[in-house]
DNA sequence: ATCGGACTAACGAACGGTCGTTCGTGTACC
DNA sequence: GGTACACGAACGACCGTTCGTTAGTCCGAT
C-alpha cells in the first residue's frame, strides 16, 4: 500500500528522466508512458515507485526551489549589500546552469500544481525574493544602488536571471562562471549610482 | 469547405477567449470544449470558424511576433546606439504589458507549434534579436557601451525583458511606461562605460 | 404578404485515440 | 515462500475533430 522507496536508485531515475522530458516538452505534453518509455518500461510499472503524475512534478519543482534556496543560504546576510546582491546572483546562475531540466520545470510548469502546491511554492518563492530585494533595498540605503523603487529593480534582476533557462546551453560555448560573472557585472552596474551622463544626453 | 471569415467578429472573439486561456492555463492544457464554453458556445461550433487547436496557437503566436517587429520598425536605424536601444526596450516592454495574453502564449507555447511552424518563429525571433544585438555593438564601438562579449549582453537584455510576462499585472499600481523607463534605464546603465569604482571595493 | 431557398451559425452525437491510473499476474531472487 | 519489480489488459474520462441536422435570417419571386 505505501508505494515509495521499493528501490532506492529507481525512483531517481525516474526523477531525472521526468525531469528532462517536463523540461523540454512541458508537463502536460508528456505522457507516463512516453516517460516510462525512456526508462524502457511500460506505463504502469512507475507507479510501483512513484504515487502519481503530479507528485513527480512536485518532487521536481521541491527539489528547484530548495536547491535556490539552499544557494542563497551560503550568501552571509552580513555582507556589505553589493557584494552580498552579487553572491546571490552567481549562485542564483549556478543552480540554474546545473541543473537545466529541473530549473527549465520549475519556471514553467510550476502552475500546473495543485491549488494547495501552487500556493506553497507562492509562498516560498516570495520569500526566496525577499532576499534579493533586502539587498537592493539595503544597497540602496547604503548608496551603492540608486533606483527610485527597489521592488521594481528587484524583478527586473530576477527577471535577466530567471529567463535564462531558455537560451542557455550547457554543451554550449559559453562558461558558466564568466557567464555569471557577466551576469552580476551588468546587473550591478545598472544598479549603482548613476554618476553622470557622460555624452551629452538631453536627459 | 473553405472554413474561414464566415462571419468576421466571431473569429476574433475566439482568437481572444483563446489568448486568455493558452495564456492562463497553457496551450495543452486548454480544452476546445473548455474554450468554447469561455465563448458559450459547444465545442463542435468552433470549427465552422477555426481549421483547428493548432492553427489557433499559430495565430495568436504568429501576431505576438508581428506587433514585436512591428514596434522595433519605429526605431530609426540611424539613432545613436544608445538611443535605440533605449527606444528598442521600451518598444518591446509597451508591446508585452499591452497584450500580456498573447504575450504569454508567445513566450511558453510556441514550443507546441508543428515543427515547420516552429522553425519559422525561431528564425524570425533569431532576426529580431538581431537588432537588439546590432545596437548593442555599435553601442560598444562608438564607446557608449563597455561589453566583453555583446551577444551575451543582448541576451541579458531580452531575458530581463522577456520575464516580465510572468509578473507584470495590468490592474495593478505599476504604471507600464515609468516601468518601460526604469528597465530602460537600469539595462543602459548596465552596458555603459564602467568609469570607477566609486566607493573603495577591493575589485 | 408570403412563400422558397440559400446562407450562417450553432447544435448533439459520435468517432478513434490517448490520457492517468488500477489490478491481477508472472517471474526472478533471497 | 515471501518480496521486489515489471508486465498486459483494462478502466473511465477526456481529447481534438467530423458530420448530419436544425434553427434563424435575409431576399427575391410570386
Amino acid at each position: 500500500m505505501t508505494r515509495e522507496a521499493l528501490r532506492p536508485g529507481r525512483r531517481e531515475e525516474i526523477l531525472k528522466a521526468a525531469g528532462e522530458l517536463f523540461g523540454s516538452r512541458g508537463y502536460h505534453a508528456t505522457g507516463m508512458r512516453e516517460l516510462a518509455q525512456a526508462l524502457e518500461l511500460r506505463g504502469s510499472s512507475l507507479y510501483a515507485h512513484i504515487e502519481g503524475k503530479e507528485e513527480l512534478l512536485w518532487a521536481i519543482v521541491d527539489r528547484a526551489a530548495a536547491a535556490f534556496t539552499a544557494a542563497a543560504d551560503e550568501v552571509p546576510d552580513d555582507l556589505p549589500p553589493a557584494e552580498r546582491l552579487e553572491r546571490l546572483i552567481t549562485a542564483h546562475l549556478r543552480v540554474i546552469f546545473r541543473q537545466l531540466d529541473h530549473a527549465a520545470v520549475f519556471f514553467q510548469d510550476w502552475v500546473h500544481l495543485s491549488t494547495e502546491r501552487r500556493r506553497e511554492m507562492v509562498a516560498r518563492r516570495d520569500e526566496y525574493q525577499q532576499r534579493f530585494r533586502r539587498a537592493v533595498e539595503d544597497g540602496v540605503a547604503d548608496g551603492s544602488f540608486q533606483v527610485e523603487d527597489p521592488g521594481v529593480a528587484t524583478l527586473i534582476v530576477l527577471s535577466a536571471l530567471n529567463f535564462s533557462y531558455q537560451w542557455y546551453d550547457a554543451a554550449g560555448p559559453l562558461d558558466p562562471e564568466r557567464l555569471a560573472r557577466a551576469y552580476a557585472r551588468t546587473l550591478l552596474d545598472g544598479l549603482r549610482s548613476r554618476h553622470l551622463a557622460a555624452a551629452g544626453g538631453k536627459e
